[in-house]
DNA sequence: GTGGTCTAGACCACA
DNA sequence: GTGGTCTAGACCACA
């Protein structure tokens, strides 16, 4: 269900927590589902129970999951996530627009940088 | 001529290589100028000394500062440089673009964030 | 009869004790009455019947109700309970003022606090 | 500088975190002092680097800390923390009032809930 | 020295 | 079985 590449740079948690964070906003995991469970997870991924419990921590805290306790984790609704993603997003774009154009980018390049997805 | 916010989460190193690299990228420091010294620029700033050193040794690695021995820092030339630094803002954009479509965003999302910075 | 939230952070059992405990309190399950069956309410609430008897051996512990073996769980008399919850509830408020006015909050700020009940 | 109770039921890194969040909020410990390294602090308090590692990662979160890498955790300023402090405290008093006056106590009673600190 | 991440493993509360 | 907390201890990046 989930990758984790360890030559990434990025903490391992970190990517626990990105991967079910797209997941649940593309809807594949759905509303109340249940995420796998701590132990689980930890053996399904050889890593340490700690550090899924810190990523799915993450998550509760950051509304994606809720936990009951004895039961598990659960996804949450993701319509106001996705608006709250959606913003964060726009917020980068803005950042590194601002950068590039500070440092003399032109529109055109910009573009041509976005442009390119609409290819794949 | 640089400024540092501990608040800020990145190592401070770090914050100084960027600060440096767009100083020189949009040519407020210009070819073979020279840098403040690893001294003076960590008593101006309050930092330790091995941190500025740790910076400039990241910005030569990265063939924006050359080193003189017994003379000092000095910048390169920034042509090469833009064009590189230009292929990762779009390498950036396209990723950005590519997990934002991932989750449904539009098209005229993505535009709304990126227009914003024409009105800044 | 009961409302059980799922996304509550507290344990499942200790919603059910305080809901009951708030019923009997009120008066809206009056004295010797009798309560749901273990299993009937586990079925109602979809909970593990274990939660509900956990629920149901807390509030006889307290003495909010008592068991007839054969015949279920009844509602105790409030009279007493209320004096004690009162008392319970007092303590709370003095804890709360004492480390409020610790950091400097004033008589006039408590009190807005909860004058603000008033308007409910 | 703080003390644990091994008999509170609540977690130990939440006790960690109530009286570090005092101590900033009453200006004992003053914006921008630096707190004990978690190192020392775990042995001062006989507890694990970890525990006292996930009580200010909380605090910083909350925003009563920051930390800078390779230096140490810093007191933030309090006065937002503060006004946010006081609304979480009228907030748990209207809540606390609204179930008392459910159960029919009087405001008469709970004033002398309250009333009581002004003796201390 | 300072914080950040991670593993290994124990023990507890809850369902 | 499920999550939550904690200890012990290693290793790394940063200043």
């Amino acid at each position: 269900m989930i990758f984790i590449d360890l030559k990434d740079s990025r903490p391992i948690y970190e990517q626990v927590v990105e991967r079910f964070k797209l997941l649940i906003l593309k809807g594949v995991i759905e509303r109340d589902e249940k995420l796998p469970s701590v132990r689980n997870l930890a053996v399904e991924l050889s890593l340490n129970p700690n550090t899924i419990q810190r990523a799915y921590g993450e998550l509760e805290r950051q509304g994606y999951i809720y936990t009951v306790k004895g039961k598990g984790n659960f996804a949450s609704g993701s319509e106001k996530l996705i608006d709250r993603y959606k913003e964060e997003i726009q917020k980068q774009l803005r950042e590194i627009c601002k950068t590039a154009i500070s440092i003399g980018m032109t529109e055109e390049e910009l573009m041509n940088g976005i442009r390119e997805w609409r290819k794949i």
